[in-house]
RNA sequence: GCCGGAGUGGCGGAAUUGGCAGACGCAAGGGACUUAAAAUCCCUCGUCAGCAAUGGCGUACCGGUUCGAGUCCGGUCUCCGGCACCA
């Protein structure tokens, strides 16, 4: 029977009975309480890494914790598969994104149940095929319908080599990533979708989040980023025209002395019409290094003091937020300050700080740099000597009361630009028509199918462009001869709403149909109780599936507006100080790893190390060290293997304690503490690293505990089958061939998580801390129970703390009911 | 610059509500077993003083509150993450 630990034979052959077993698929049954458990879902690059391996053995042992405890688990797994890599390994090597995917897909499939993951691959999605992307074009056509998809010019990134937009990631220090051009802005006709329809409800649903880590929630209100401010308009001197401006500072609106337009301003051109000129401006707009203007020889006057001052075009002030104007403000905005020393335009102090307030005049020659604090207005005419958060309310009301402008909000957030173009993603379900202009493509004409047969050349754009029997096609309204979109979708669509794509049962996701029965699916599992993955995507793709889970909300589909009850972002996987990444060369390969120590092992350090949300610091020496621990539990139970077995199993369970002489008494006592900590550390935040070290508590024990007799067997019984349960979510294969040699026929995956015994787990006898005047004097072992004065009359029985005390009187004794005693006593 | 987070042994990390600092593991040193090695088992392991019992010091730094502070408050330093010309 005493066999060594093998997982190499142990882990292929419980992976093969769950699988023949079916142990993982998800049971739903409306009446039981459910546990939705979700990982983010990997894209098919071609291995898993140690990143992945982290993340779903957090998620498995949340999911097999889970249905141990009774709840109906849906835990799916599937493929975000549209995106760049696959058509750069198209361009590269002449393989088809479509072969490429796959591939890649069935090799990590491969690899995930290696790891014993219980995933119910029934429901496995993959964004790449038709059955899943016409979704993403039904909901577009829903979105066009609701006016929350629509088309405009916008400026993008643009490789003029490559003849193609560029994602901001792959610009690299303004030049593009595969062939170093230098990339320029572009104007292009674009889809968005309007998320910024839903930037109020998803900042004040922020504040719900509570099951969420507080940076992500903060991450996201700050992406969202409200401000509350006045717009005012400028007339233009001379002209029929004002400049509406965008300010959050109306109690610095006496401090402006110049205006600056972005260059993108439409009336930019009218002001400069030498476009030779402006294009100085416009070649720098955005960039960050330095403040390029141009004084447009226009003035426009200040509402508030009906001053003249010049007008600018400046290439840091930004078409996409406010107005796409500022009034500037030098004395308190460094930005203006910067500006106005290098145009040598007026500096005028508007604001001091509150203990100058008494008499100060305007001080503009001794400023080296802008006041950008609060203080009191000066030079600001009737509101002059007002302090600044009390005049920003005055001039806001009083701007609305002259009509020279009004109060407005405004958010950071922007419309989300979802066209690519790109070969390997969902098709923009319009098309193009001479006499009816945009056409969606009607509900029964989806999915608009991506064309396998086109040529990846690398240059010229997408391929979709020379894919002619694609492109052709007719007008569905008016018949006559249209032309599709060759755009595709931005992959972060895909991945905004796979989430609710799992509820539907065999993977068959239908969203245009729904009855009653599939309604109740939706309704059952939505939303997610548990999501997990890394921080990375704090901002955009748990945005944009906030946003989705909106928009499938009022379609009537869904009746939850927050995707994600609970987020765990989980930390990096780094080692020898930096992230593991190719790059770096730091990489641990997880084959390797399973094959050296097995699923297991890996699982099992992954989660030791480190709680999950930090960073965990990778350690070959670690690793060891799991696997030698579970070597200590195998041959815990290989050794002992008849005795344990002898122990009569119904026995076992239901000791009492008093019939238990010690170290069996002592042995039995652990077991019910180790169930209570480990249940509560996972309880409280995953701490897996706590619960894990209690086990290896309890392990040492019970290896180090030397049964007399029978009772002592059941009780060493005891403790081995629930080291085994509490073990079963983190090390499944190893946990299972032990079972099955102690307990056999049943699987552990069948049975329940163990509970404790409150009376059983307390100690009969506290440790008591003696503390003089907070200091350590003493340690004494008491009965539980005893009054204060009993305690404190133990306390002074122990000759340290007698000496300690000497003959000094005590003036105050603290006791802390079972822990400590403190006797405070006079110098 | 703004907004977060974190600083605990040689290392990863524990310490649940203000109550024994360093659980558990790794590394290191010593020993047992062995012809030898691996594996395994036992002991030591914050620091200073001491043969020892024991005592002093110690959770980035300075100060405060408290009978008592890794934990709370004020200030300083360092590191990490996010955003960044958002008017």
């Amino acid at each position: 029977m005493e066999e060594t630990y093998d997982p190499g034979k142990v882990e292929p052959k419980w992976q093969a009975v769950w699988k023949e077993k079916n142990s993982n698929r998800t049971i739903t049954q409306t009446a039981h309480k459910k546990f939705y458990c979700l990982e983010m879902f990997p894209y098919p690059s071609g291995k898993i890494h140690m990143g992945h391996v982290r993340n779903y053995a957090i998620g498995d042992v949340i999911a097999r914790y889970k249905r141990m405890q009774g709840y109906d688990v849906l835990h799916p797994m599937g493929w975000d598969a549209f995106g760049m890599p696959a058509e750069n390994a198209a361009i590269k090597h002449g393989v088809h994104p479509s072969q490429w995917t796959h591939e890649n897909i069935s090799y990590m499939k491969t690899q995930l149940n290696k790891l014993g993951l219980s995933y119910d691959w029934d429901r496995e999605v993959t964004t790449c095929t038709p059955e899943y992307y016409r979704w993403n074009q039904w909901f577009f056509i829903k979105m066009l319908e609701k006016d929350l998809a629509y088309r405009k010019s916008s400026y993008v990134n643009w490789c003029p080599s490559c003849t193609t937009v560029l994602a901001n990631e792959q610009v690299i220090d303004t030049q593009c990533w595969r062939c170093d051009s230098i990339v320029v802005q572009k104007e292009l006709e674009q889809w968005f979708l309007r998320i910024t329809r839903y930037a109020e409800e998803l900042l004040a649903a922020c504040d719900g989040l509570t099951g969420w880590p507080e940076k992500v929630v903060l991450m996201q209100k700050n992406w969202i980023g409200k401000s509350y401010g006045v717009e005012v308009d400028f007339r233009i001197d001379g002209m029929d025209e004002s400049i509406r401006i965008f300010t959050t500072r109306q109690d610095t609106l006496f401090g402006a002395t110049f205006l600056c337009l972005s260059p993108n301003h439409p009336l930019a051109s009218r002001l400069v019409p030498d476009t030779a000129e402006l294009e100085t401006v416009t070649a720098h707009y955005g960039k960050a290094d330095e403040k390029i203007g141009l004084f447009t020889g226009h003035y426009c006057i200040n509402p508030m003091n009906n001053e003249k001052i010049p007008v600018y075009i400046a290439n840091f002030v930004l078409m996409e937020y406010g107005t796409g104007a500022i009034m500037s403000v030098p004395a308190h905005d460094q930005r203006d300050f910067d500006f106005a020393k290098k145009y040598n335009l007026p500096i005028r102090t508007v604001i001091v700080p509150e203990q100058e307030r008494s008499g100060s005049e305007p001080r503009s020659s001794e400023l080296h740099e802008a006041y950008e604090d609060e203080g009191v207005l000066v030079g600001s005419g009737m509101f002059s000597g007002t302090e600044s958060a009390e005049a920003r309310r005055k001039i806001a009301e009083f701007i609305e009361e002259k009509k020279i402008g009004k109060k407005v909000v405004n958010y950071k957030l922007r419309d989300w630009g979802i066209s690519r173009q790109r070969y390997w993603g969902t098709p923009i379900p319009v098309v193009y028509c001479n006499s009816c202009g945009i056409v969606p493509v009607p509900e029964k004409d989806l999915p608009v199918i991506l064309p396998e047969d086109v040529t990846f050349t690398g240059t010229g754009g997408s391929p979709l462009l020379e894919a002619e029997s694609f492109i052709k096609t007719t007008c569905p309204s008016c018949g006559g001869a249209a032309r599709r979109e060759t755009d595709t979708m931005d992959t972060f669509v895909d991945s905004s709403w796979y989430f609710i794509a799992y509820c539907f049962s065999n993977g068959d996701i239908d969203f245009s149909s729904l009855n009653g029965e599939r309604h109740s699916e939706l309704k059952h599992w939505m939303p997610v109780d548990q999501y997990i993955g890394g921080v990375e995507h704090a901002v955009l793709h748990l945005l944009y599936s906030r946003f989705f889970t909106r928009v499938v909300r009022d379609l009537g589909i869904i009746d939850y507006s927050e995707p994600f009850q609970n987020l765990l972002t989980q930390g990096m996987v780094i080692k020898d100080g930096a992230k593991m990444s190719k790059s770096k060369g730091n990489v641990v390969d997880p084959d390797y790893l399973i094959d050296k120590y097995g699923s297991d092992t890996s699982r099992l350090f992954s989660l030791f190390a480190a709680p999950p949300e930090k960073d965990l610091d990778w350690s070959d020496k670690g690793v060891e060290g799991a696997y030698r621990f579970l070597n200590r539990v195998w041959n815990l139970v290989c050794k002992n293997i008849n005795e344990i077995k002898s122990a009569d199993p119904a026995e076992s369970g239901v000791i009492n304690p008093l019939d238990i002489p010690e170290p069996g008494r002592s042995l039995l006592r652990k077991t019910h503490q180790t169930i209570k900590k480990v249940t509560t550390d996972i309880e409280r935040e995953y701490h897996f690293n706590t619960a894990i070290a209690a086990l290896m508590e309890l392990v040492n024990q019970t290896v180090s505990f030397e049964p007399q007799d029978k009772k002592d067997w059941l009780v060493f019984r005891f403790a081995v089958e629930n080291i085994l349960r509490l073990l079963f979510p983190f090390t499944p294969h190893m946990t299972e061939e032990l079972w099955s040699l102690v307990n056999g026929q049943k699987s552990l995956s069948e049975e329940a998580w163990p509970v404790w015994d409150e009376e059983t787990a307390k100690m009969d006898e506290i440790e008591l801390v003696i503390q003089v005047n907070g200091k350590l004097r003493g340690k004494l072992m008491i009965p539980r129970g005893l009054s204060d004065e009993e305690i404190k009359q133990t306390a002074m029985s122990d000759a340290k703390v007698l000496e300690a005390i000497g003959s000094k009187a005590i003036r105050k004794v603290i006791i802390v009911k079972g822990k400590l005693i403190n006797l405070v006593i006079g110098e």
